[in-house]
Order: structure tokens, then C-alpha cells, then sequence
DNA sequence: GTTAGCATGTAAGGAGTTACATGATTTT
DNA sequence: AAAATCATGTAACTCCTTACATGCTAAC
């Protein structure tokens, strides 16, 4: 679990960019963006807030408009550095941008990225789950004994999973090229 | 991270079973099956085969037919208490079964278990992202402010995965009680 | 001969969860 | 009044990864 301290910072300094927030509401926030998988723990949020405080990337608001009548919460925002870090880890592409928890949250924050930048982190996060794919693949048929039913199911449960977030890259990718912003106009009436 | 030492506890014991295997293979084995995320390091599986000797779980096979000219590979096999372990984790059905990870590993082995305890796992399975899904369903009526297409787009795509999770569970849960089993007939001529 | 893959291990260190501690405020 | 939820923190502990260390065997 090398880098998710990094993922951590990288998606307050996102998210503060939004307003001034404080931790609680920090981590509401954050586990809706990644909630898939597991939940963030205060123990892990608090001590990366007070890191970042003491690194300058962010500094706490002395609230002005607050009410007086709430316990005091400490508010974050973003200071100078914090945004120019913000923007120097969304410019760098390599391995760590395409990482699971690293290719969400980077996604989450694209409106911000050059189109340039987007398009490679989502070629090379595509590239990395055809790998995956390949591998498994060529893994299967070196041993070709007869599988488990259920093993069997879950192998390709697992594969189809796969190949349909491989195809939902594709069309991003697409869209990109042609300059279609997703979800182009979902208007309800 | 609490109980992923748990899990890879019962994956061996679950693949030993099909017969004899040294850590190196063993690995290679687990890969495959939980492959979709991280790999399984050596620091992890080693020591955890060492406990698990100490444990009286798994013990070392005396090569008989083993060929002499490889160097020596220390090939494991279950014991009666492992098998018994490998029962009693089996059958214990609760929230550790319906993690992702455990879930997963419970599943490929669901060939040797009751259908009853079978049908339980999937149903918890099936509760537990159905909850997922109406936690940020609810959570996202809340925040009604407007959200970046990005953001939004992750959201959709991540809510449409756990669906099509959901119906997966419900389609096996179905066959269970139908008692039909997965993948029926897919042979190759 | 040298690279790549087989095979086993250990030590140090990082990262994050759990559990604990505390207290205010809102809802029932 | 009690329960739930808001709100912030810390310390211990567990787990796992990384990096290192070693040596065999097969292929090129």
C-alpha cells in the first residue's frame, strides 16, 4: 500500500479547491468519490491533514462568517502551494496515475487536467487492464487442467468485468479525441 | 487491513487441496485467482506458510517421487486439522465472508460447500452492495449541488458496475435454488 | 556465458485500521 | 432524557510491501 498517503493528499487539495472544508466533511466527500472500496478511517484523515498543514499545502480559515454558536471546526482551504502541488501531481503521468485509487481520483478531478494529460492517463490506464487481461488469458491456458465450476465462473465473471471497464476507456477515449465532454446534457425534467 | 491474512490462510488451505504444492506455485495459483488487484508478495505468502506449519495446518511432504536433480522445493500438503480449518472457515458465515477479497476466495471454493451455506454467502453478498448502492444513492440526493461531469461520469460508471454486480449475485442465487449449477456444459470440440 | 525464470527467505519500514478518548448538538 | 450524529484527535497494533540476499536451472 505504498502510495495512497499521496492519493490522500491529492484528493483533499482537489477537493478544498471546491471551497473551504473541514475534516469531517472532508471525508464524507472522499468516500463518496472512492466508496466503492473501503471507507477512510479519521485515523488515517487527521494525521494527513495535520502533514499537509505542517507541508503548507493547506492552512486553516479563520472563520470569519462562522457561526459562533458551533462547536469550532477547524476549516481548511487550499493555500498557493498547495494548488501549484495539486497541479504538478495531476501532470504527472506514469505508473502511479493509472493505479486503481490513483486512475479515480485523477478522473474525478479531469475538468482541471489538459485534454493532452487526459488522454494519456486514460490510454495508460487502459493499456494497464489489457495487460491484465492478457495475462490471465495466457496464464489459463498454461494450465489447462480442468478447472472448479465456481472457480470457472469467477474467472470469467472477473474477465468480463474487465473487458467492459477496458471498452467504457475505449469510448472516453473517443469522446475525447473528438472533443465530447461526457454526460454531454442529462437534463430531467 | 485486518483480516487479509485470514483470507490468504484459507486460500491455501482451499488450494492445497487439490493436491500438494510449493509456495512458489501456490502463489502463482492465488495470483490468478484474485489477480484483479494487487499481487501476493513473497514477504506475505512465506511467513504466512512458516505460521501456518507452526499451526499444524499445512505440513511438509517428505518427496518421495519427487525428482532429485531439482533443487529442493519444499511442497506442502493439508493436514486433517487444515481440512477441518478449511471447513470451519467455510461455513462461517458473517460480515468477513462478504468482503471483497473473502468473498471472492469463498466463492472459488464454493464446490465444496453446502448449497445452503452457499445461497447465505450470495445473499449477504448481494445485501451488502444493494446497501452500498443506496448509501451513495441517498448520499448523492443530498449534496443536490452541481457536480463536475467527471465526477459525475465516475459516479455513473461506478454505480453501474456494483449494479451489474448485483444482478450477477441474483442470477447465481436463482440457479442455486434452482439447483442448477454455473456454467453448465461449455465444452470445446 | 549470460539472461531469465524458478525458488526461498528475512528485515525494515510505511500505511492505515481499530480502539480509545472527548465533547457538542440535533433529533426522537 | 436518550440516541444519533457531528467533530476532532491519538496510540497501539497489524498487515503488508519493498528491498535485499541467495542460489539453482533452462534457454539463448
Amino acid at each position: 500500500m505504498a502510495r495512497r498517503a499521496e492519493t490522500i493528499e491529492l484528493a483533499v487539495l482537489g477537493l478544498l479547491h471546491e471551497g473551504p472544508m473541514h475534516g469531517y466533511e472532508l471525508r464524507k466527500r472522499l468516500n463518496l468519490m472512492l466508496g466503492w472500496g473501503r471507507v477512510l478511517s479519521y485515523g488515517s484523515l487527521y494525521p494527513t491533514l495535520k502533514k499537509m498543514l505542517r507541508g503548507q499545502l493547506i492552512e486553516e480559515l479563520t472563520a470569519s462568517t462562522t457561526p459562533v454558536t458551533r462547536r469550532p471546526r477547524i476549516v481548511y482551504q487550499v493555500t498557493e502551494a498547495g494548488t501549484r502541488e495539486f497541479e504538478r501531481l495531476m501532470s504527472e503521468v506514469g505508473p502511479t496515475a493509472w493505479e486503481d485509487d490513483n486512475f479515480d481520483i485523477r478522473f474525478a478531478f479531469f475538468g482541471r487536467t489538459d485534454m493532452e494529460i487526459r488522454l494519456r492517463v486514460l490510454e495508460g490506464r487502459r493499456i494497464r487492464l489489457q495487460e491484465r487481461l492478457d495475462r490471465v488469458q495466457r496464464e489459463l491456458q498454461m494450465t489447462e487442467q480442468e478447472v472448479d465450476r465456481y472457480a470457472a465462473e469467477l474467472q470469467r465473471h472477473g474477465v468480463e468485468s474487465v473487458e467492459r471497464e477496458v471498452k467504457w476507456l475505449s469510448e472516453l477515449i473517443n469522446a475525447e479525441r473528438n472533443n465530447i465532454p461526457p454526460a454531454p446534457a442529462a437534463d430531467q425534467s
